[in-house]
DNA sequence: TTGTAGGCGTTATCAA
DNA sequence: TTGATAACGCCTACAA
């Protein structure tokens, strides 16, 4: 990654040009036979591709094309710190497949970019040295940033002054490039009220990483939006503000402790509404892990939609996303814009689905 | 993706020919006051630095710098098909971190690739008119080939000829290239001996996908290696064969298809091996929904060692391999290679992990 | 310490 | 229909 010797073992892969010398022709007509992307009699044609089968040639390096094109084809995602954690949430998973389909259908290829915390300024002048990664100094023609986790108004300055064409998924909405979400305020409402309509009148929320206080005018991220929606939905329906406790990740161990805190309070919550399937299912192991029957005790709701995998027959609650849809329409934008246009936000729909994990109240 | 003006909005962005005129000093010089790479007189540096900054100037051009140097520090990831099928398998999370995190820290990035099975032959002149992406267009400085799902022999003659470097995980292990992977014939005989112990005599196996038959001199991918392990162990130990089902996919649907079709035999087996600790959920799910009890009535087994997030505290016996250590030591062969290193094969070690799934058989 | 020259492999433009 | 020319933006010998 660092050493660049270009002289490896034997003698350098053939190019076009050779290939043009080798047939008698000029390198653009070779170009043009090649890429079949000009006017080229079917003789001088067949004399080229004889040359290139001759030599070997392997078709025009992706490099050199893609400087003269000044397109390189390459769609970076940009996902938050380590890989691992987000492809422990299966909603990346389906997401990303949604997104690679329509890409890689336009001829496009994706990039997998994790930033760490530290990485992101790529506003200055850029000038880091070494050859730190960072967004920096890798060639794309868009970047995919997914709100969570990462704050995506960082890096944003820096990827438009390159020229680099974004699309959000998630929000923030007042960063001026195209969006795809859905209507999370909504989709906490329902729950919520599924929830009051239950009886329930003390309920507990998990909530997804936070990130940092929106201190800047940004609008903020999911987390705070379905928090802000929660709060709001409770206090209007229940009378009471509900109790929040925070996950420091999307994962089941983190939803388990935080559901634990919840329930291990004197007086514990009658309902837990975790802001993620995978927190959710934290959850439900730690109503498992002391003897809490579910819903019988304490109800249980999510939210996304994803395959969970429960034993028993059991169904989450949750409300459900299109995620693969997610995916495929982010890449629209990304396509349309980079074809010129500027798409416009795009909110997909979503449905509250009702499963084994809620029930009455016992305070009823 | 196709279109390929360069000629956007406003004007173009300024390159390092443009921060040279403005500082007053030759290109070549500001290449080495901006990249501190050469000995440059702190004046001139500090002239060069404030013109970049007056320009807007972002750094050197990622393209153009591959191009010159001949190297492009991404690193492609071939997986199977649809990426969604490649990361729903949770080892593929973990994999793809520890990939990550090594590349990553030493500059480089990871593209990734879903091969569809048509667009593999990337052998011949490559002439494939269209922008077809296809491994063929792509720039790389290696390639990582998972054998789960993709024929890795099929791409590796493309790859090689242009000059690519190649880094196998789970082989298969003759293709002359660097391979990390783990003992699956041992593992696999390790469970079948501990069942064997617990007297079960008549053990069912659910298979990974098997892929093509191998008509050709390559060596098998892991489902072959350990269902020719569990089989011929079975036999060894038990006196019996084993009855073998093989899953479309590696996933939980197909695992309790498959052992659904054990299970639903008029003598079912008392035990049975999954290939695969998301097989193994799936024959947990099949005998759940066939009232029976595990491991009373039937033992079930895995493979991988992944957090599978089983409620009840029940643990999957399995045998445990070190997924995350595998991706990183992929990427080290991979930088060793890329170094001119001639690295050799890496096996990692394996445990087995006996947990409450398995237990005496029934008939005893 | 700085500048000059040349080229990495392609392709767009224009003229022949 | 073909060919010469000129970039794309950068880097690295080598010379000054």
């Amino acid at each position: 990654m660092v050493t660049d010797q270009r002289a490896r073992g034997g003698r350098r892969r053939a190019t076009l040009a050779d290939v043009a010398r080798e047939a008698g022709v000029s390198a653009s007509t070779a170009s043009l036979a090649v890429n079949s992307s000009g006017p080229v009699s079917a003789a001088t044609r067949e004399r080229v591709l004889a040359a290139a089968r001759r030599l070997g040639y392997l078709g025009p390096d992706p490099l050199a094309r893609s400087l003269r094109r000044g397109r390189s084809g390459v769609v970076a995602v940009v996902v938050s710190e380590r890989l691992g954690y987000a492809f422990s949430d299966p909603m990346m998973a389906t997401l990303l497949d949604g997104l690679a389909e329509e890409i890689g259908a336009a001829g496009g290829s994706l990039l997998l970019v994790p930033v760490h915390r530290s990485s992101g300024g790529t506003d200055g002048t850029g000038g880091n040295g070494g050859g730190g990664t960072g967004l920096g100094g890798l060639a794309m023609d868009a970047a995919v940033l997914l709100d969570c986790g990462v704050r995506a108004a960082d890096l944003l300055p820096g990827l438009l002054a390159r020229g680099v064409t974004v699309v959000t998924i998630d929000g923030p909405l007042d960063l001026g490039v195209p969006n795809v979400g859905i209507d999370d305020e909504g989709g906490t409402r329902a729950l919520v009220e599924h929830l009051a309509g239950l009886g329930h009148h003390d309920v507990g929320v998990v909530t997804l990483p936070l990130g940092a206080p929106v201190d800047d005018g940004t609008a903020p991220g999911v987390p705070r939006r379905r928090t802000a929606a929660a709060r709001a939905a409770l206090v209007a329906l229940t009378g009471h503000p509900g109790r929040f406790v925070t996950a420091d990740r999307n994962t089941v161990e983190e939803g388990e402790r935080a559901a634990g805190a919840l329930l291990d309070a004197p007086v514990p919550p009658t309902a837990l509404v975790a802001q993620s399937d995978v927190l959710a299912l934290g959850c439900l192991r730690a109503a498992s892990a002391r003897g809490l029957d579910v819903p019988g005790d304490v109800s249980v709701a999510g939210f996304d939609g994803v395959d969970l995998h429960l034993l028993e027959g059991t169904r989450l609650t949750t409300v459900e996303q299109p995620t693969a849809r997610k995916g495929q329409v982010a890449a629209q934008l990304v396509l349309a814009a980079l074809a010129g246009d500027r798409p416009d936000d795009v909110r997909l729909p979503i449905t509250l689905r009702i499963g084994t994990t809620t029930g009455p109240s016992p305070e009823r």
